[in-house]
DNA sequence: CAGATTTGACCTAG
DNA sequence: CTAGGTCAAATCTG
């Protein structure tokens, strides 16, 4: 089964809008394109799992407002929700049907270890005070998701500095995670990079790295980063987004999923939460769970569908919102001028990441996938 | 072996 | 000329 994605060309990532205050168009996002469900034939208890877990992500979207000081029962509730997922993961995905891509074993038991790594947001103090804060459009989600709302800092509007080319430039601040083992990594934002440079940087400690989009030169990609830590907080980079991404990556390129199975997208999804490469991200639990909402969404209804884009992409990041969701609330995503594949539909699936960072096994697969787009010119 | 990273050389705006 | 940004060959990695 394919599931063919036109693609908005620096569409923000779903769950990043919700995060910048649960902006959505659904006219922009639209689910024309989505697997029919109709050849599915999913289990009902699944089913009914799958809309438990919305049901009590929409009541905690309710009591939010009133519930955002009290992280030890936003915790539970999640917790619940999650269980509801993670019980239709179970239906869908049992551990005695391994997986077929992603190649591994089925590890589910790293589910609920790995959903308490979200509890941490949960209980963040406030998000960033500022009114004015903006987030770059063109980044990715798992950075939003995977960085302690507390201390992400919008540095800059957007801005169009004295940059040598111009165009739209964006310096956020983004602690490395801690927990993450890592620590010389900042939290993955969801887009493939590839280092092209770094260069020491007069009156700098550490050195400024480069990168641009892995897929520049299958897309055209002219979306760059730089990275830098800061001289004052080695914990803590600042990263400047360049560009708006234009390729399919992080938001959804076609592509093909496991090829049999009841279960499709919602237990491609649910691999992803099992056989995630960076095991333990936060980041990535955080996306796979955005990619298990749209999943379970694309194989259920259409009114469902809906539903799951509102409550998918919001439940989560609204904890990153925060506190102040009167001004939280205010951020604005500026979402660039449709235009060409601006106005593309928008798959909900976001299974691109699962082949791009989460299998090893693609090797060519990029010139299957993609060869009109093949005029790759560097190595 | 393909793709990513490293790193010195090169380019260019100021 | 200098510093920041990019290129590309060499090297690394899975």
């Amino acid at each position: 089964m394919h599931v063919l994605a036109a693609h908005p060309a620096a569409a923000p990532p779903l769950a990043f809008l919700a995060a910048a205050g649960g902006v959505l168009d659904h006219h922009r996002y639209s689910t024309k394109e989505l697997t029919p469900p109709t050849t599915t034939t999913m289990d009902s208890n699944a089913l009914r799992q799958i809309e438990e877990g919305f049901r009590l992500a929409r009541e905690l979207m309710e009591e939010l407002p009133a519930a955002q000081n009290e992280p030890a029962y936003l915790a539970d509730r999640c917790h619940g929700i999650a269980q509801a997922y993670v019980a239709a993961i179970r239906m869908l995905h049992p551990p005695a049907n391994p997986p077929t891509h992603f190649g591994g074993s089925s590890q589910h038991d790293r589910v609920i270890p790995q959903l308490d790594l979200l509890r941490p947001f949960l209980s963040a103090p406030s998000a960033p005070s500022s009114s004015s804060t903006a987030f770059p459009h063109n980044l990715g989600r798992h950075q939003l998701l995977a960085a302690d709302p507390s201390s992400f800092v919008v540095n800059a509007s957007p801005v169009v500095a004295g940059t040598r080319e111009g165009g739209e430039r964006m310096t956020i601040m983004v602690p490395t995670q801690a927990t993450a083992g890592n620590a010389d990594q900042p939290p993955d934002d969801g887009y493939t990079w590839r280092k092209y440079g770094q260069k020491d940087i007069l009156g700098s400690r550490y050195p400024r790295s480069y990168y641009r989009c892995t897929h520049k030169n299958y897309y055209g990609c002219e979306a760059k980063k730089k990275m830098q830590r800061l001289d004052d907080d080695p914990f803590t980079y600042e990263v400047t987004y360049c560009g708006n991404h234009t390729c399919l990556t992080s938001t959804t390129p076609l592509l093909t999923l496991p090829a049999a199975g009841p279960a499709t997208a919602a237990s491609t999804a649910a691999n992803m939460l099992s056989n995630s490469p960076t095991g333990g991200s936060a980041a990535v639990l955080a996306a796979a769970s955005q990619d298990l909402f749209m999943a379970a969404a694309a194989e259920h209804s259409a009114p469902a569908l809906s539903t799951a884009i509102q409550l998918g992409i919001s439940w989560m990041p609204s904890a990153l919102v925060g506190s102040s969701a009167g001004e939280g609330s205010s951020a604005q995503v500026n979402v660039p001028a449709a235009s060409g594949r601006d106005t593309a539909e928008y798959p909900v699936m976001d299974l691109a990441d699962a082949m791009f960072n989460s299998t090893s096994s693609g090797g060519s697969s990029m010139d299957a996938i993609f060869p009109a787009h093949h005029d790759r010119r560097d190595s």
